[in-house]
DNA sequence: TCGCTATTTCTAATTCACTAGAGAATAGAC
DNA sequence: GTCTATTCTCTAGTGAATTAGAAATAGCGA
């Protein structure tokens, strides 16, 4: 009855990803002390119990130990495949799939001074070409 | 000790916000059909509850029947507050505040054609414009 | 007025995300 | 070989979101 288990990361989930992607593999201690960087700090057991229920879902895989008894996890998913998924299921559930409303509000959202607009031009541009052959 | 209230609606909550966005005031009972159309058949006690919980926390107001017993319901807060506020929250948490990132992403989640391409070019411009002046 | 029906109020159950403790197991120190 | 610190496994609890039933209530037609 509860919300139906979307196939996007929840909170923790993607802040796990995020210190992973950034350098794995990673054991549980250097994923508690990269979230405690972040100002998240958790229990030792809550990461490890957190890590467990990823590997469930696929999202990361567990190594074994180097030397020592301590694990190391790797992501199995990748960066872009999770923000084009996540930004793709807020396209949809929030702006009804327009690209160009998507678009609107990002730039209330961010307030872009010039050079951040030239840059988006440049990107689009690209784009453009592409599109034409 | 569970994910902190965020300031954005819930799925459910985004739903109905979305029908008594196309149409104001609604009572129940076209909540619950209107939803039903949407595919997502509910019993009626639960929209009521649903409603309930979404006047508690300042999203819509009840307002009295016009004729016989059924409230009406109609949205206290905006579309467009809505959106850019949880494309905020999205471009900030998954994409690190990147637009530039939200954009090479939107063109691979949508496969825009030419014509869309063009209609975002447009919109740019006009940005572009603004900033300048 | 009386009863039928629509609607509401009250209450509770289920699932998921998150949190972490208790105790077992083991690598490495001495 | 025993001890100690680290790490893991197992278990469980809380809060939020969602779902809906049972019973109370009130409008309305006969």
């Amino acid at each position: 009855m509860a919300r139906p288990n979307s196939e996007y990361p929840t909170e923790l989930e993607l802040q796990i990803l995020k210190v992973l992607w950034d350098a794995e593999p990673m054991t549980v201690r250097e994923v508690r002390e990269s979230l405690a960087d972040l100002g998240r700090n958790l229990a030792h057991t809550t990461v490890i119990t957190m890590l467990g229920t990823m590997v469930d879902k696929g999202q990361i895989e567990k190594l074994d130990p180097l030397q020592g008894k301590a694990f190391r996890f790797t992501p199995l998913i990748k960066r872009e495949d999770v923000s084009r998924g996540m930004l793709g299921d807020l396209v949809e559930r929030v702006f009804d799939g327009s690209a160009e409303a998507v678009m609107l509000s990002l730039f209330d959202v961010k307030d872009l001074d010039e050079d951040e607009l030239g840059g988006l031009r440049k990107l689009l541009h690209k784009k453009l070409r592409e599109a034409k052959s």
